[in-house]
DNA sequence: TGTACATCAGTGAACGCGCGTTCACTGATGTAC
DNA sequence: TGTACATCAGTGAACGCGCGTTCACTGATGTAC
């Protein structure tokens, strides 16, 4: 072979993280195959060497784009000193950061809305790791194991609603506003040892 | 003139409303003029007469899409009985036929990302209305004056988070669990008269 | 060890299609006289 | 009241561009003999 041994699948790796890049900075519509390949400093005709067309690529990212959720709350979470893991990952998530940082961050708020339209095979792959999540940020509300599930459910649906809103806000402050107002509702409702006393929803 | 006085007008709106629906359904990219003209029973060539470009058109499909939300939620807030006036807000937005009806539905979980990425003059108009909606929301939660805002942002950030991971999930049970813990976490925190004993939030 | 051949990642011209935009034209109506 | 003209929403052919995809070709390396 004209190259290394494992030359074919770093280039495959370095068109698919730009990909994922423009996929999470722009939509799907922000990939342009030509570009692409010219960022991983090769021509346009050789990205059929390594996928099939543009969809095969773009559901590629997504799946990509969706494997490191979980992991890297987990990862947060273990780093935290015992009874934090849950305020890690929120107080993690929601900060100024990660609103500039489009390309590195979080799918969810990016792409969701698109994963929504996207096929059944992608749907079903963003459930998995969505079910992933939710058992990493479970294992870390402290609640009853009936009410863990819950809880973090509603942790993560917030974390991402807050996310998307401070992301579109023009106004610095309504923004910070919006992650410091997320970061509260995230993590309201913990159990940080015993049951809390009722009153706590009035529905449901 | 050939047609009637406010003719113009009326086209233009049809146009308009036909390229609302189709941005929340599949994004700015689903805009296609000539199939936009056609729905509304003209040629592509008469677009011109109603719209500077198609970056014009997609402008002000945003605006009018944003346009709804506050209002929205202030008549289901004012048809509830008192004080539930918050749970109408939150258990009409966390239904499924929101998460099948995007075409009619809010603006947000649709297209929170698009907007993150639009114009500064588009976002300056989604800030406004967000601005709008959280003082619809703000006026519900029976909190002090104080706390309201943090609680409506909250609320809200809750709402969109959990349609958006509601719309994207591929089973059904799973999208109806996110709907039940997005609707438990909205409205956790109220206020129901008076003040709520400590130990709500463990941080901020 | 040397030679002929197969392999295959990558090249770049070319094709085709979708689509936004332009433009000369239409034809019904309002208006000036 | 009747006639000539201006107006202007809408038509549909044509243009140009971006871009996904194809394909004949390259050239360095591995392999067979």
């Amino acid at each position: 072979m004209r190259y290394a041994r494992d030359h074919k699948a770093a280039t495959h790796e370095k068109i698919l993280q730009g990909a994922v890049t423009r996929l999470k900075e722009s939509g799907s519509g922000g990939i342009a195959i030509a570009d692409l390949m010219e960022e991983a400093g090769l021509t346009h005709g050789g990205f059929y060497a390594h996928f099939k067309s543009r969809d095969a690529l773009i559901e590629e990212s997504f799946r990509h784009a969706l494997d490191g959720i979980a992991q890297r709350w987990k990862a947060r979470a273990e780093k935290a000193p015992a009874g934090e893991g849950l305020a890690a990952i929120v107080n993690g998530y929601l900060t100024r950061e990660h609103i500039d940082d489009v390309a590195s961050g979080c799918v969810l708020p990016a792409l969701g809305a698109e994963l929504a339209r996207s096929n059944t095979k992608t749907r079903r792959i963003f459930t998995e790791k969505l079910e992933a999540a939710i058992d990493v940020v479970a294992s870390q509300t402290g609640c009853a194991p009936g009410m863990a599930r819950e809880q973090a459910i509603g942790t993560i649906a917030t974390m991402v609603g807050s996310l998307l809103l401070a992301r579109a806000a023009s106004d610095k402050e309504l923004a910070v506003d919006i992650l410091k107002a997320g970061r509260k509702k995230a993590l309201s409702g913990r159990e940080p040892r015993a049951k809390r006393p009722a009153a706590k929803s009035v529905r449901e």
